[in-house]
DNA sequence: TTAGGGTTAG
C-alpha cells in the first residue's frame, strides 16, 4: 500500500477506494479494500481498476474491469464515471458498451448519477436510441437524467420530443433547473411556448442565470421578437460576454445594424473586450448596412484572431457585400485555412459583383483544392451563369450537381435555372422547366418568371405567372407591382389600375424604396421624394445640376418605370426623386473624389436610375457602387458591371 | 453527471 501510494501522483482516488464499499452479490459481502494483501483479492482488484481509471489507461482498465467481472465484484461509481469519460474522449464505443454491461451485471443497481454518465456517453456517440432505451429502464431519474435527454433531442433537432420530455418530467414531479431551460428554449417552435417558458423561468427565479438569459435572447431573436429580447437583456444586473454577444448578434442577424452597433458601443463602455463572436456579429452589422469604413476598422481587430475561420468568413462576406472585391480577395488569400463557406462566399461575391467568369474560375480552383461544394455553392455557381447569360454552362452545372457532387437539385437551384432561362429570353423553356420541376414551384419561382416576362414584354405569361404567385401568396406585394408594371409599360392603364385596385382592396402595401449611404461613419437613409434631410435643398440643387449635365450627354428619362398614367412631365418629376438618385447626389456633395460612392437599396434598382448612375459616373468621373436587393452594380465610365443584364 | 453566442444562397 505504501509503495503504491508513492508511485501514484494523484492519491485522491485512493482515499475514495479505501473508504468505499465493495459490492459482491455472489458472496453478499461488503469488504474494506485496505485490509486485503492478496493481489487477486477483490479489494486489490478494485484498487488496481480504480487507479487505471484515474490514470486514463483505457486498455488496462478494461482488462481490470473484466477481472472484477469474473470475481463478481464492483468498484465505486466515481471510478466507473472516469472510465466512461475516457471512453467518450477516445471514441471507444465498444469499450463503453462493455462498461455499461459490467455496471449492470450480477444484479448490481448503479447510482442514478452513474447511469446519467452512461446516457451522456450514448448521446456523445450519437446513439440517441440506445440512450432512450437506457433512460426508459432507469429505476429513478433526476433532473440531470431528464435534462440530458432534453438537450440531446434539442441538439438533434427533435424539438417535439424535447418539449414532450419537459412535460413528462414536470408530471413526474422533477423541477426544471437552469440547464433544462437553457436547453429546451432552443426547441420552442411557437411564440406562445416561449412565453410560457419565460414565465416558468421567472417563477423559478432563474432569469438571472446567464445561460438562461442568452438562450431567451436568442430564441426571441429567432422569432423576430427583438424588443422582448432587449427587455430580457436590459433586466440584467451582471452579465457576461456571451450575453452581450447574443443581444448584438440578435440585432445584426435581423438586419438592424444601428441597434447592433449601438449595443456594441455600450458593451465596450461596460468594460467588456470583444471576442471572435462579438466581432463576427459586428461585421455582420457592417455588412447589412454597407459600412465599409467601419468594417475595415473591425478588420484590424480580426487580425488578433487570425485562425478563427467563422470570423474570417464573416470578414470576406463583409468585403463582398460592400462591393469591395479587392479587400475580399486579399483577405481570402491571407487565410491560413479555408472551408467550403470561405470559397462559397467568394464565388457568390464575384458573381453578385458582375464577375461571373471569375466566380466560375474560383469554383474550378476550389475543386482542385479538394473542397467539396455544397448546395449553397451551387446556388452561387448558377447565379454566376444566370447573371452573365451563360445558358449552356448553367445547364452543365445544374445537370452535374447530382452526378458529380451528389447534390440533389432543390427549389432554389431550380429557381436559378428559371432565372437563367428567363433572363436569356427563353420564356418557353423556362415555363417548360417549371412544369417539369421535381419540387413544386413556389411563389419565388413564379416571381422569377414574372420578372423575365417584364423584361421581354410577355403579358399573357406574366398574367399567368402572377396568378400562380397570388394563389400561393395572396399578399405578395412583389407580384402586384410587377404585373402592374408590365401593364403600365404596355400602356394598358386600365389593367394596371385594376391590379392596383385589387392590391388596395386586399390591404397589400408596396414596400417603399429606400437607399442608404455611409458618410463619415454615419448612415443617411433616403426614401422617394424625401425632403426631410437637413441638406434637402442642397441635394435637390445637386440633383438638378446632375440631370442638366447628363441631359447634355444624351440622358432621356425612361418613364416606363413610372406606374401611373400621368403626364410626361409629372412622370419625369416622379423619377427625379427616386431614393437612389437622392443618395447619389448626397454622396457626391459629401464624399471625397478618390473614394467610390457606395449605396445600398432595399428593392431592385429601376432602369431609369440605372441609366442615371451610368451617366453620372461618366460625367462626374466617379465610381458608384449600388447594392440592390439582388446584386451589385459597379458604375464606371458610363457602363455598369452588370452589362445591363439585370 | 445536464446548458449559451458568431460565417455562405434565394
Amino acid at each position: 500500500m505504501k509503495t503504491l501510494l508513492k508511485t501514484i501522483p494523484q492519491p485522491s482516488f485512493l482515499s475514495f477506494a479505501s473508504s468505499s464499499l465493495l459490492y459482491s452479490p455472489s458472496s453478499s459481502l461488503h469488504l474494506q479494500a485496505q485490509t486485503i494483501q492478496n493481489p487477486s483479492s477483490p479489494s486489490n482488484l478494485v484498487e488496481n481498476f480504480t487507479r487505471l481509471c484515474y490514470q486514463r489507461d483505457l486498455t488496462n482498465a478494461i482488462s481490470a474491469m473484466n477481472s472484477l467481472q469474473s470475481h463478481h465484484v464492483h468498484a465505486g461509481s466515481l471510478a466507473y464515471s472516469e472510465l466512461i469519460k475516457c471512453c467518450v474522449d477516445r471514441r471507444a464505443i465498444n469499450h463503453g458498451k462493455m462498461v455499461h454491461l459490467h455496471i449492470f451485471s450480477n444484479g448490481y443497481v448503479p447510482e442514478t448519477f452513474l447511469i446519467n454518465h452512461l446516457l451522456n456517453m450514448y448521446i456523445k456517440f450519437g446513439l440517441l436510441d440506445e440512450a432512450r432505451k437506457l433512460f426508459d429502464e432507469m429505476p429513478e431519474r433526476n433532473v440531470v437524467s431528464w435534462t440530458t435527454m432534453i438537450s440531446a433531442y434539442t441538439n438533434g433537432n427533435r424539438s417535439e420530443e424535447a418539449l414532450k420530455f419537459l412535460i413528462l418530467m414536470q408530471r413526474e414531479g422533477v423541477r426544471a433547473n437552469m440547464f433544462t431551460f437553457s436547453s429546451v428554449l432552443r426547441s420552442c417552435d411557437r411564440l406562445r411556448t416561449i412565453r410560457q417558458l419565460h414565465c416558468s423561468i421567472i417563477k423559478c427565479g432563474l432569469e438571472s442565470d446567464v445561460f438562461v438569459r442568452s438562450a431567451l435572447i436568442d430564441i426571441y431573436a429567432k422569432w423576430g421578437e427583438l424588443d422582448n429580447g432587449l427587455r430580457v437583456f436590459d433586466e440584467m444586473v451582471t452579465g457576461d460576454l456571451i450575453v452581450w454577444n447574443s443581444i448584438i448578434g440578435s440585432f445584426a442577424q435581423n438586419s438592424d445594424s444601428d441597434r447592433a452597433l449601438h449595443l456594441f458601443k455600450r458593451m465596450k463602455r461596460a468594460g467588456f473586450s470583444s471576442n471572435q463572436g462579438t466581432l463576427t456579429s459586428v461585421l455582420r452589422a457592417c455588412t447589412v448596412s454597407v459600412q465599409l469604413d467601419l468594417g475595415r476598422q473591425v478588420h484590424g481587430h480580426v487580425l488578433k484572431f487570425e485562425s478563427d475561420l467563422i470570423l474570417n468568413n464573416a470578414l470576406l462576406d463583409m468585403y463582398c457585400k460592400c462591393g469591395n472585391l479587392e479587400g475580399a480577395n486579399s483577405a481570402f488569400m491571407r487565410m491560413s485555412e479555408r472551408d467550403v463557406i470561405s470559397w462559397t462566399t467568394m464565388i457568390a461575391g464575384f458573381a453578385q459583383n458582375g464577375h461571373s467568369q471569375e466566380a466560375l474560375r474560383l469554383f474550378g480552383l476550389m475543386k482542385d483544392f479538394g473542397i467539396r461544394p455544397n448546395h449553397i455553392t451551387m446556388v452561387g455557381v448558377l447565379f454566376a451563369c444566370s447573371h452573365a447569360g451563360l445558358v449552356e454552362d448553367g445547364w452543365y452545372y445544374f445537370q452535374s450537381m447530382k452526378k458529380l457532387y451528389g447534390i440533389v437539385p432543390q427549389r432554389e437551384h431550380c429557381g436559378c435555372m428559371v432565372d437563367l432561362l428567363g433572363r436569356a429570353g427563353k420564356l418557353d423553356e423556362a415555363i417548360k422547366f417549371i412544369h417539369e420541376m421535381e419540387c413544386a414551384p413556389d411563389a419565388v419561382t413564379w416571381k422569377t418568371l414574372l420578372g423575365a416576362c417584364r423584361v421581354y414584354h410577355n403579358m399573357d405569361l406574366a398574367a399567368y405567372a402572377a396568378e400562380q404567385v397570388l394563389q400561393l401568396e395572396p399578399h405578395d406585394e412583389g407580384a402586384y407591382i410587377l404585373l402592374s408594371n408590365i401593364y403600365a409599360n404596355s400602356r394598358r392603364w386600365e389593367d394596371a389600375e385594376e391590379v392596383r385596385k385589387t392590391m388596395r382592396e386586399r390591404g397589400v402595401r408596396k414596400e417603399p424604396g429606400c437607399s442608404w449611404i455611409e458618410v463619415d461613419r454615419q448612415i443617411h437613409a433616403f426614401v422617394r421624394g424625401d425632403k426631410s434631410h437637413p441638406h434637402a435643398d442642397k441635394i435637390s440643387k445637386e440633383l438638378n445640376r446632375l440631370i442638366q449635365r447628363i441631359t447634355e450627354a444624351g440622358y432621356v428619362p425612361d418613364t416606363n418605370f413610372v406606374l401611373q398614367d400621368i403626364e410626361r412631365e409629372q412622370k419625369e418629376d416622379s423619377l427625379r426623386y427616386h431614393s437612389e438618385k437622392l443618395a447619389i447626389a448626397f454622396g457626391l456633395i459629401h464624399s471625397i473624389k478618390e473614394k467610390p460612392i457606395r449605396i445600398m437599396k432595399n428593392l431592385r434598382i429601376c432602369g431609369d436610375c440605372h441609366t442615371f448612375a451610368k451617366l453620372v459616373a461618366k460625367t462626374e468621373n466617379r465610381n458608384i457602387i449600388i447594392r440592390d436587393a439582388i446584386r451589385f452594380h459597379h458604375f464606371k465610365d458610363g457602363a455598369c458591371s452588370c452589362a445591363d443584364y439585370w
